[in-house]
DNA sequence: CGCGGCTTTGATGTTCATCAAGTAAAGTGG
DNA sequence: CCACTTTACTTGATGAACATCAAAGCCGCG
């Protein structure tokens, strides 16, 4: 019974600002103990829908799309999301099964904490509850805020929200690997995968952007902007 | 200085059990000085977009709709609800300004309780806190699933599910007078409101409702069922 | 190298918004 | 309370936006 103790790894980890800012020594020593490491390659579920929540999540690195099938069958992705965006499930809280499933649009890295030990947090620290909630909240508004954007544009504003949303929030670069097909961002937007594809090389055409392939080079982004406001 | 101490209300108020279930009688009293009553009549504008956040808010009696308004300047109606599911806006914690407005669909009470006060409460009481956060969770989870089940149906699906909305939802009658204009429910499910007029004339002249006014009548529930399904 | 999935493009039809013109209903001021 | 104004509602006709279908090209993978 020597020396089994692990050295505490999330007193240093990145994400300790988000939600766990408020945590003492102790507290974060603890939450040590009750976490575990997952990593997920791309395509593979994270989260299922209609399983059952024992766990408190949040993505520590990677890219996820969260999303439900409806009665049709086909699939709604919700949101696209990088860390620190995305703790969890959001109604981790108010529903005992998950709502909707999460897979890993790139190799992820998922932090899992037992949910009855953050509850447990949650109830004896009112300034970690109350970045819980905060953080909760954010993420709520963020998601439908989005939802509420793409509903007033048409088409091609659909099509240009979804680039700008790759080049400015999720790689911050003008140049990236699109993470999902056509038919994701179709599912995304609610729109026919044809469409999508259509005009996209519509930009194409015109030149605001480049395509080759899954890479994709934004040329012209003022026009992109323009085009995804008045759309 | 006699007595100026009014009696404590809030003690039996039927919101008690919604977010304000573990508070202790000193606190409820405490409370209870905190809050005031606000009537507003049809119409009224409860909370304003851009605003400052400053009171927490719950809608006590009446219906109320949450919108906002797009750069074209049109509304989006983002939801209507009567009380017990609302509670105040959702980003009380998460922003300074109120996101979205609230306006009064029928004669409305809000209780309104200074956001500082609540705050103290959510940091000292771990109670309270989880029991807000379940609540907000679950006005945010609502509006989402709702917004996603409308985006994935035609046009006369979405009549379908607005007709059953109020029907099942907000009025739990087959006879009810509609709250909202024609545009309303155009804005709310993101049509024309021509197309709305249209498809309920249609419902109409298939003896799937009655139409006085703003009286309606389901007449055939199980069929606006199956439509608002299929959609 | 051949199979299956993703992508692309064109042709076609449906769905839906828009426009216009008219009717009903609801305020408003004398 | 009535004439007047305004706002909400209704219906039809038209065209634009978008989905669907089909066929072909591309690409990765066994």
């Amino acid at each position: 019974m020597s020396d089994k103790k692990k050295p505490c790894i999330c007193e240093n980890c990145e994400f300790r600002d988000v939600v766990f800012a408020y945590l003492d020594e102790k507290s974060i020593e603890q939450l040590c103990e009750h976490k575990e490491e997952e990593s997920f390659r791309k395509g593979e579920i994270i989260n299922h829908e209609g399983e059952k929540i024992t766990n408190f999540k949040y993505l520590k690195s990677g890219l996820v799309k969260l999303y439900r099938r409806t009665l049709n069958g086909d699939e709604q992705v919700i949101t696209i999301t990088r860390p620190f965006e995305f703790v969890s499930n959001m109604s981790i809280f108010s529903e005992e099964r998950y709502q909707y499933s999460v897979s890993a649009l790139e190799d992820s890295v998922v932090c899992t904490v037992d949910l009855t030990f953050i509850k447990e947090l949650f109830l004896n620290n009112g300034h970690f509850a109350m970045g819980l909630l905060t953080k909760i909240s954010m993420i709520n508004d963020k998601i439908i805020r989005q939802t509420l954007d793409i509903r007033q544009k048409n088409l091609i504003g659909r099509v240009a929200f979804v680039l700008l949303y790759f080049t400015d929030d999720i790689y911050n670069s003008r140049v990236f690997d699109l993470p999902v097909s056509r038919k994701e961002i179709a599912d995304y937007i609610g729109m026919s995968t044809a469409n999508v594809i259509r005009t996209l090389s519509d930009f194409k055409k015109e030149g605001i952007i480049r395509i080759f392939g899954k890479t994709i080079e934004v040329v012209d982004l003022q026009r992109l902007e323009i085009i995804s406001r008045r759309g």
